[in-house]
RNA sequence: CGGGCUGUAGCGCAGUUUGGCAGCGCACCUGCUUUGGGAGCAGGGGGUCGCCGGUUCGAAUCCGGCCAGCCCGACCA
């Protein structure tokens, strides 16, 4: 590509309202442009990432037995309606209608109708199939956020596994789990496994691929000592032993006039500490009043609690809901003496003694609590919020606890949507059987946000070779100058002729602009022509990760450059 | 959905307090000079001041409503 010819539109000033790196950089080089909240065009320069990214993908999937799709992004929703989401998903279903008044939605995934296909599988010997395609994807995310990181419409490679039995999708998994791990490394993407909340999508283990990052918007716990590590939705750790001593003989009531919340108690005279206090919370889970109890100084992850209760919806109760329920307002609140309503107590609670809680009537406490003696758990259930250097649940040393991008996510979907979709096979013995399904996804563009947001500097992006939009570029320093540019084109030709993807930046630019623009796009490798370097016969080569250069004889440029490069994308 | 902030040229911004010709820098066009780290001089083009309504002789500026975007939270494969 000339660049002369090219639309590369870089700016010399940071777009005001980009706060991320990947999406200040994006912008600035020329790679994308917003059109609207979650919704970017893709430039030329962006267009070529998206297309490695997917390239490395799709060699990766088709290496494990991947067999591409491409299906529609217009879904019926009555298919919607037999899975359950539906209701499931309906905040980030777009909906629309057809022009004869058929309700459709937008896919904001593809089980339904990768399941619907597979319903045309008729016996085990047809198994395994792995699908895959990548597609559009559409979510009306209530917040997008970070340029590509999260938004409204994107690219997606799902792939979806068949299996006649839980072995063989622990296989297809495990094979999907070597494929990602390929697939982030390609990118230079360092991403670690975690355990994962399935959410939405249903099943019974799923696992995230994280990329340590302060513009991603998940908490990973992580235990360096061995290695544990899960998303904050799901980690566990475990508190240490509590000594509460002898332990009253019966709770006491005291009047707490004033006090509305833990902070409140733990200063107000005769209350107790954070720790030693029981924090009662009520959520309607799937519209059933629940009451949950945590230590006082414990926050609930409320995805735990959904995941614990099974349920499709869990919100907080309303203020008028809880004093309808419990006769209380919040800040008095207590689960001493309740009966017939569920309650679910957090592990950090069971065995203690002597602790304070609200009484259930309003400016009244209650202090000597006895969680097992005196108050009817229906169920012990892991629901609190794991904070830093907490002991790791396997070996006990402190957890730490950091942000990142789920760059990818593999789930063990089991027959979650085989069974209301009726993709079943005959198995061995002649009986109808659900079949066995995985389902994994990968997000194109935000994976190139990723690889912004760990490959860059103060100048701008640092592609790593196998993702960058072009590999090389040939910097004409004076165009008019007639060596240089024949020099120049020269290189580049020969450049092409080896397989390079390169571009020759022939702009009637000063220097200063054409360097400046290629670190700020961030091309691997340069090669720079000019009158000072050709009166000596040689050019330069600059590497744009380390910022070194060395001078070549003009000859061997294009041959070392290309040498460089296949060095990088080696593969083990 | 709650809270905060912001909408003025392609990008970054001033002007709004106190109503009175719509400005600055970069980018862009023409010419000359310049050419190894974002050049200089001269000339020039580009605007529904987010939208609608109101007040006023006169509105970017005041008032009302709406829309959009960003950040935090809620929510979210």
């Amino acid at each position: 590509m000339r660049w002369s010819e090219a639309f590369i539109p870089t700016l010399r000033d940071d777009p005001a309202d980009a706060e991320a790196a990947s999406h200040r950089l994006l912008v600035r080089a020329g790679f994308i442009r917003q059109l609207m909240a979650g919704v970017y065009s893709m430039l030329p320069l962006g267009f070529r990432v998206r297309g490695k990214v997917m390239q490395i993908i799709r060699e990766e999937i088709e290496a494990i037995g991947g067999q591409e799709f491409l299906l529609p992004e217009l879904h019926p929703r009555e298919i919607w309606e037999r899975t359950g989401r539906l209701e499931g998903m309906k905040d980030i279903l777009f909906t629309l209608e057809d022009s004869r008044g058929g309700d459709l939605v937008l896919g904001p995934t593809h089980e339904e109708i990768f399941t619907t296909i597979a319903g045309e599988l008729t016996s085990y010997r047809q198994l395994p199939q792995l699908w895959y395609q990548i597609q559009t994807k559409f979510r009306d995310e209530p917040r997008p956020k970070a340029g590509l990181l999260r938004v409204r419409e994107f690219t997606m490679k799902d792939s979806y596994s068949f299996d006649i039995d839980a072995e063989g999708l622990d296989r297809q998994f495990d094979a999907h789990f070597d494929a990602y791990t390929r697939i982030f490394r390609r990118l230079g993407l360092p991403a670690i496994p975690v355990v994962a909340s399935s959410g939405a999508m249903g099943g019974s283990g799923s696992v995230e691929f994280m990329v340590a990052s302060e513009a991603g918007e998940d908490d990973v716990a992580h235990c360096e000592s061995c290695g544990y590590a899960a998303n904050v939705e799901r980690a566990t750790a475990r508190p240490p032993a509590v000594d509460d001593g002898e332990g009253a003989a019966a709770p006491e009531r005291f009047p707490t006039p004033g006090v509305r919340t833990i902070a409140d108690l733990e200063t107000f005279p005769g209350g107790a500490e954070a720790a030693r206090q029981i924090k009662t919370l009520v959520y309607i889970v799937d519209g059933e009043p629940t009451v949950v109890l945590l230590r006082g100084d414990d926050a609930l992850m409320e995805q735990k609690l959904q995941d614990v209760t099974g349920a499709v919806e869990v919100r907080p109760a309303t203020g008028s809901e809880i004093v309808e329920l419990l006769g209380a307002s919040p800040g008095s609140l207590g689960a001493v003496g309740l009966r017939d309503v569920r309650i679910l107590a957090d592990e950090a609670l069971r065995g203690r003694r002597n602790m304070t809680t609200g009484a259930n009537i309003d400016d009244h406490h209650l202090r000597g609590v006895d969680v097992e003696r005196d108050i009817a758990v229906s169920e012990w259930v892991d629901v609190r919020t794991v904070r830093p250097g907490e002991p790791c649940p396997s070996c006990g040393a402190p957890l730490e606890v950091f942000r990142a991008i789920e760059a990818g996510h593999i789930f063990r979907l089991g027959t979650t949507y085989s069974e209301p979709l009726g993709a079943t096979v005959l198995d061995a013995e002649g009986k109808t059987v659900p079949v066995m399904m995985g389902s994994y996804g990968i997000g194109v563009e935000r994976n190139m946000a990723a690889v912004v947001e760990v490959h860059h500097d103060d100048r701008g992006i640092v592609w790593p070779v196998s993702v960058a939009p072009y590999e090389a570029v040939v910097t004409i320093v004076k165009v008019s100058d007639t060596d240089s540019w024949e020099t120049g084109k020269r290189i580049y030709e020969e450049l092409l002729a080896l397989g390079v993807d390169a571009i020759v930046d022939d702009r009637v630019e000063r220097p200063g602009v054409k360097f400046n623009d290629a670190e700020l796009i961030g091309f691997p490798y340069r090669i720079t022509v000019g009158p000072r370097g050709l009166a000596d016969g040689v050019v330069e080569v600059t590497e744009r990760r380390s910022g070194t250069s060395e001078e070549v004889v003009v000859a061997a440029a294009a041959a070392r450059v290309a040498d460089q490069i296949a060095a990088a994308t080696a593969r083990p």
